[in-house]
DNA sequence: TTTTACCAAGCATTTGCTTGCTTAAAATAT
DNA sequence: ATATTTTAAGCAAGCAAATGCTTGGTAAAA
């Protein structure tokens, strides 16, 4: 990642001119579904999405994500005012896109028969979260959790808030849950060890050989939740 | 951490000689408390390992390092051949304190009374673990559970070993309250969930304004821990 | 006199970012 | 319909600072 001579992306400079990933230099044509905003921009953002996970911030150059993206090594600065401001929009896309998704997944649910659901409920919540830490091509929310400190200030002030966004459906879940008694630690603390718990299986999960996402989640809930009568299914 | 000019350090140059910290740069007196083996070598992992916690390996510099142990930018290399066999050291050497530690923790409960202090045994486990985290001056462990992808291959090898020998006195714990069914989640998923439970606290808790470590292993316990009995004590 | 522990200076590379230019599509004027 | 202008997107080259590490020397304890 570190040792290559600068530039060294002229594979193909004059062949092969119309590759399906070819741009060229100038304005990209506007045709092909509509709204076209931002497309190497996107790309930008997931190639430094992925960097960003498997080797850290600091430890990512902006030749490394130029490279990637298939850039010469001073254009990301036309997208992105700094490095650190597309950090920090890694993390916020990836935090919006969650939220959306766990949303639309609530919604999948059946509308509050009362409250007798709150396990089902927190059980699309876990596997939910499982697939935006695990899911394939989901770089964005490891960066977030693992770069927070890169952030300045002001970042990392907006970046909580989403957080709180995010963890908000959570709150009412396990309230009923704890009056249920199907949780027995006091809520705060359980949304932060519970979330502990799902957050840290980005460390050991590997797609391959490992459980599936639901067999982590069927985990989960047997770990943190308390079956009050012993023939329970 | 990256703005000043080089060589910072001569505030003190002509004064204040006789410092308790002022070391001149000849051999060091053999005196005080006979094996003073590896004195500033041991503030050098000091000073790196609190670096390493606050801003990441890649983020510290090597002159960073020095300046907080009083040195000039180039004396690290005496002790150490490379910053990443520093981060090495800090791991291994705070991987053998934790080690040392937890097993004399364990070896302040009562010896096998048959089967049924597991339950005790695993709150002495968090208890011990949670002090290896949040303790005061622990920055040892917190560097080792993120910085991991900053080593080669060899020396993620040997840290995975003493990872495995860290968590072997919980495996027998989980199995025999498994048993119990205290734990209803199969042993080697709980163990994984429950180390993200505990390793996670380091990016949230604050010494100040938070639980204390008491509380902390109590609301764990019961999270994760089903008592059988509802009148349980 | 040897060894330990460090300083002083600097080298080679990497890094984040800037500046000026080029190309081609889109928008607009003719 | 054609010609002109504008603009999005990126290239080419490089600068100043930071970084990991090296080399040669030096003072003091053993």
């Amino acid at each position: 990642m570190t040792i290559m001579s600068s530039e060294n992306i002229p594979l193909l400079e004059k062949e092969n001119l119309d590759l399906p990933q070819k741009r060229g230099r100038g304005r990209p044509p506007k045709d092909e579904s509509s709204k076209d905003e931002g497309n190497r921009r996107l790309e930008l953002i997931n190639c430094a999405a992925r960097l960003f996970r498997i080797n850290g911030f600091a430890a990512t150059s902006t030749r490394d994500i130029a490279s990637a993206a298939h850039m010469h090594s001073g254009s990301p600065f036309y997208h992105f005012e700094s490095k650190q401001a597309l950090l920090f929009e890694v993390m916020q896309s990836g935090m919006h896109s969650a939220m959306a998704r766990q949303n639309q997944a609530l919604n999948t649910l059946p509308r509050h028969p009362s409250q007798s659901n709150a396990k089902e409920q927190l059980r699309c919540l876990i596997r939910h979260h499982f697939e935006v830490l695990l899911g394939t091509g989901n770089d964005f929310i490891p960066v977030m959790l693992y770069e927070f400190r890169s952030l300045d200030t002001h970042q990392q002030a907006v970046i909580s808030q989403l957080q709180r966004h995010y963890e908000a459906p959570w709150i009412p879940v396990l309230n009923e849950l704890y009056l249920q008694q199907l949780l027995s630690c006091p809520v705060k603390m359980a949304r932060l060890l519970i979330f502990g718990a799902l957050n840290w299986s980005v460390q050991w999960y590997s797609a391959q050989q490992a459980a599936s996402l639901d067999e982590l989640t069927d985990a989960a809930i047997l770990l943190f939740l308390h079956p009050r009568t012993p023939s329970s299914k």
